[in-house]
RNA sequence: GGGCGAUUAGCUCAGCUGGGAGAGCGCCUGCCUUACAAGCAGGAUGUCGGCGGUUCGAGCCCGUCAUCGCCCACCA
């Protein structure tokens, strides 16, 4: 095995990435198994918009699913991970007219079918950038199994989704207020609306009462609108303004008469108590027109801009005319004040345009009975939200749920399977595109023009992409999925919407658990976002770290559902904690010469074998725990751990002269075997979360089988946990740090060998030590060790630790300054005293001593004792330096 | 106006069902010790946001306040 000798001390993911996903990939590993006895496991992939690229946020999603995926393959399941990408209609459509207005065209210059042969060019060009990046991530993902929202499939699955819904009358379609994106050019649904506070005015306005001498204030924030107003509101139980109910006020500038009425709407305490109601502009608004019969007058055209109902400011921009407004009620007469106001603005999600409600003829999804089984389910704990907490999130969504518009004025989606007919006007809604009509056998049938909302085929993507509605084999053993893996900014959008969806069509749960996770912040906390420019690129990352690095750096030491912070110090350093692998990898691969896999008697395992073998159990144990919570930080970080602390900082160090000047050739073949095994053990538990560091070291070890991601996941093994080896070493490697920090602190060079007498009265635990003396001597670079059960002679020119088993005295010849001793014993004094003090305490209070549990008593005496002998032990020490 | 999260070492964050406060980075000291200087050994640093309560015992549970962040919400 001299190859190994040549590996390289720093550790190039470059080197080895590329070759082992490629090696998967060809090996069909990714794919799930024939075998349909087995336990299934599944998830399907949020599908990332089609022509994006990756952000760190992705990064996480799949690093998360990818870990959970290969860690259940381990395990013996039959795993799915089902990828694909998503249309994402307005965000496509918005990138690709982008692209067009470069050229000088509009896609009205191309017509709609020019126009999507164009943005199908753009899904094929870039269609495949998204996925070479999920690979470049070593996501474990079936590609032979690689759906797209809008493949025949998938579209599939939307007509008889809308089709039944729409015979069961959940999809119906109307005149109603929607939010609209004068950019887009299209309705939104109330979730695509971001909220956001902004400094505005309160413009108070003072109208004439038709045959009064009379005024009535009311405050606006939008000005503008008052060209569409068709009435006045007020509370019915407002007392001043009670004798004007009835009566009108004359518009301004409009000269129109509008009337005043009571609603309970009106809050008397905000404005002046009286509203302007505008119903073709404000949701509030349009309902209480419903309510009074008002006429709804639009005064604005699709764009944004004032059309002909705006008399002279028609054309004018919406601003620009509230600007115009504003003036001309000045010169009026009529605006009586302004003060400063802050209030929420819609926006638009994709392009942050000040959204426009508008009155105009949608589709809408009935929400309430599909939200009722909705909940219930969760409540009830079918599915399962971990954290949990977000299971609060997404029922108060789902209980206040309003009607979702799911018509979009685009043309790249899925096109609404509802066709009119020209001769009679009947409506028909088909899975399959009619060629007459039913009523009246025309052949002058046009489907309605309008696309769904992209989310509606995301919200099927469960079910539409193991082959529903079709009863295939895959949506039989796959479905429901096990895990829905996604960021808790789509709770709304998808989680909720895959929810209802799925207990609508096909009377099961989509997923039995939804793990949500944070967002990825830059290192002040922020979002990252392209007009902050604050993103960080995981293909950057990647290039500079490996992917290794970069899953482990965000999800070590994360807690589930919060937020992470981006930082190149942490990536840093799980670079050095994947060199570290390496290297002590490197380590045992260059000590394997003459290996062989050998039955180790019990006898023949040293107390530090004994010791790494429990520790990898018990971690063995703890890390499967912490999957199966989904408490992939904890079970990352305690890896970490592990495998730097114990296996590199003492278990090599340990096996060092016994592997390098062994006993005899059976206690280096022991060694050897405890090296290879932990080591084994170790990639297999850090396989899910660095798959490539772990394949590559796998395929040098001796006992490598074809691939580490078809290994069995290990389980703990109760016959190699051996409890009191686990504290003897804790006290071994106490005693080495004693002595190291006695060296440490009286500057002994550390090539200088020492004299280390050690007094231990216990002779049990005497016996133990002195047959691990080797230990001591190699960890603590002690040339002659001593140990005694009693010391009468205390040596006067050494230096001293004492603990109440131990004393341990390192003679010091000429180094030793006694006043610096002196002092150094005072403050260890002053500590035990406290500790004496503290553990007296407890054990004189009555209460303590009845109520606490016998074994946290048990402690505290112990803690009393040992600070005690500590104590007395310093004291004599004392006795001695001081005497003289 | 509600809801959620955060508040722990200089910085970024862990801390499982209450029983002697941790990591990484940074800092100080000493080391190129035949796996690793992307490293090794040693060290310093905390009224665990404030107040009150429950408990024998609170970073952890309850209440309250404060600051920051996020989400939801039709006061024009």
């Amino acid at each position: 095995m001299s190859m190994e000798k040549n590996l390289a001390s720093v550790y190039d993911p470059d080197q080895v990435e590329r070759k082992w996903y490629d090696f998967w990939k060809e090996s069909g590993f990714f794919a799930s198994d024939d075998d349909y006895d087995k336990k299934p496991f599944s998830i399907v992939m949020p599908p990332p918009n089609v022509t994006g690229q990756l952000h760190l946020g992705h990064a996480l999603d799949n690093t998360i699913q990818d870990t959970l995926v290969r860690w259940r393959r381990m395990q013996g399941y039959n795993a799915l991970w089902l990828p694909g990408t998503d249309h994402a209609g307005i965000a496509t459509q918005a990138r690709v007219e982008e692209a067009l207005s470069k050229e000088g065209l509009s896609k009205h210059d191309l017509g709609r079918e020019k126009f999507l042969e164009r943005v199908w060019e753009w899904k094929h060009t870039y269609g495949s950038r998204i996925t070479n990046q999920l690979s470049l991530m070593g996501s474990s993902c079936d590609w032979d199994r690689e759906r797209f929202t809008m493949d025949e499939g998938c579209s599939q699955a939307v007509r008889e989704v809308f089709v039944k819904l729409y015979e069961k009358g959940l999809i119906y379609q109307g005149n109603y207020i929607v939010n609209w994106c004068p950019k887009c050019h299209t309705a939104i649904s109330d979730i695509e609306v971001e909220h956001e506070d902004s400094d505005g005015h309160l413009w108070h306005l003072q109208y004439p009462i038709e045959g009064t001498d009379e005024c009535l204030v009311i405050a606006t924030t939008r000005p503008e609108t008052m060209l569409g107003d068709t009435g006045v509101a007020v509370h019915p139980e407002d007392e001043r303004y009670a004798h004007l109910i009835g009566k009108s006020i004359v518009l301004p500038l409009v000269g129109k008469k509008i009337p005043i009425f009571a609603d309970d709407y009106v809050d008397r305490e905000f404005g002046t108590g009286a509203v302007k109601v505008t119903p073709a502009h404000d949701p509030n608004d349009f309902e209480m027109g419903l309510r009074h019969a008002l006429e709804t007058i639009a005064v604005m055209n699709l764009d944004g801009t004032m059309n002909e109902n705006a008399g002279i400011y028609n054309g004018m921009d919406r601003y620009e005319c509230r600007k115009q407004i504003i003036k001309d009620l000045e010169a009026e007469g009529t605006l009586l004040k302004v003060e400063e106001h802050r209030h929420a603005v819609g926006h638009c999600q994709r392009c942050a345009t000040v959204i426009e409600p508008f009155v105009s003829k949608q589709w809408f999804v009935k929400m309430k009975p599909l939200a009722e089984p909705a909940i219930k389910t969760v409540v009830d704990g079918e599915i399962k939200f971990v954290p949990e907490r977000f299971t609060k999130v997404y029922t108060n969504w789902m209980e206040n749920i309003r009607d979702w518009c799911i018509s979009r004025q685009l043309w790249w989606g899925h096109r609404i399977p509802v066709w009119y007919c020209e001769d009679c006007g009947e409506i028909i809604c088909s899975t399959e595109d009619p060629t007459e009509c039913p009523k009246c056998s025309s052949a002058q049938l046009i489907q309605d023009e309008d696309v769904l909302d992209t989310w509606f085929s995301s919200a099927l993507w469960p079910f539409s992409t193991l082959g529903w509605p079709n009863k295939t084999k895959d949506f039989e053993y796959f479905y429901p999925t096990s895990v829905l893996v996604t960021g808790r900014d789509i709770i709304f959008f998808w989680v909720a919407r895959m929810i209802f969806s799925a207990l609508e069509q096909t009377n099961q749960v989509p997923f039995h658990e939804v793990n949500i996770h944070g967002l990825i912040l830059d290192g002040q906390g922020r979002k990252m976002s392209k007009s902050l420019g604050n993103g960080i690129d995981p293909i950057e990352v990647i290039d500079k770290y490996g992917a290794d690095t970069l899953r482990f750096s965000l999800i070590t030491g994360v807690t589930p559902g919060n937020d992470v912070r981006f930082h190149w110090d942490k990536v840093e350093n799980t670079r050095n904690f994947a060199n570290k692998i390496w290297n002590a990898s490197r380590f045992v691969l260059m000590n394997m010469d003459g290996y062989e896999a050998i039955d180790i008697q019990e006898e023949e395992l040293g107390l530090a074998d004994r010791w790494i073998l429990s520790r990898l159990n018990q971690k063995t144990e703890e890390t499967t725990l912490l999957l199966e919570k989904y408490d992939l930080g904890e079970a990352a970080r305690g890896l970490y751990e592990f495998i730097w602390d114990e296996f590199c900082d003492w278990y090599i160090e340990l096996a060092k002269p016994r592997l390098f000047r062994p006993a005899n050739e059976r206690e280096k073949k022991v060694v050897q075997n405890v090296l290879h095994d932990v080591l084994m053990g170790m990639l297999r538990l850090l396989h899910p979360f660095m798959p490539f560091i772990t394949e590559e070291i796998y395929q040098y070890l001796p006992e490598h089988g074809k691939s580490i991601m078809l290994d069995e996941w290990p389980v703990k093994d109760e016959k190699c946990i051996w409890p009191e080896a686990v504290e003897q070493m804790k006290d071994i490697m106490g005693l080495i740090r004693a002595i190291r920090n006695i060296r440490a602190e009286f500057n002994v060079s550390p090539g200088a060998h020492v004299k280390a007498i050690l007094v231990i009265a216990d002779s049990a635990k005497a016996n133990v030590v002195k047959k691990q003396g080797n230990y001591i001597q190699g960890m603590a670079n002690v040339s002659e060790l001593e140990i005694l059960e009693s010391l009468i002679e205390k040596p006067r020119q050494a230096v001293s630790a004492l603990s109440a088993s131990t004393e341990i005295y390192v003679p010091l010849e000429g180094l030793i300054d006694i006043e610096k001793e002196i002092k150094r014993l005072e403050k260890d004094m002053k500590t035990a005293e406290v500790e004496l003090l503290k553990a007296q305490g407890k054990l004189n209070n009555e209460s303590f001593l009845s109520k606490a549990p016998p074994e946290v008593i048990e402690k505290e005496r112990g803690k009393a004792q040992e600070a005690r002998t500590k104590k007395e032990g310093i004291l004599q020490r004392l006795t001695i330096l001081k005497g003289e």
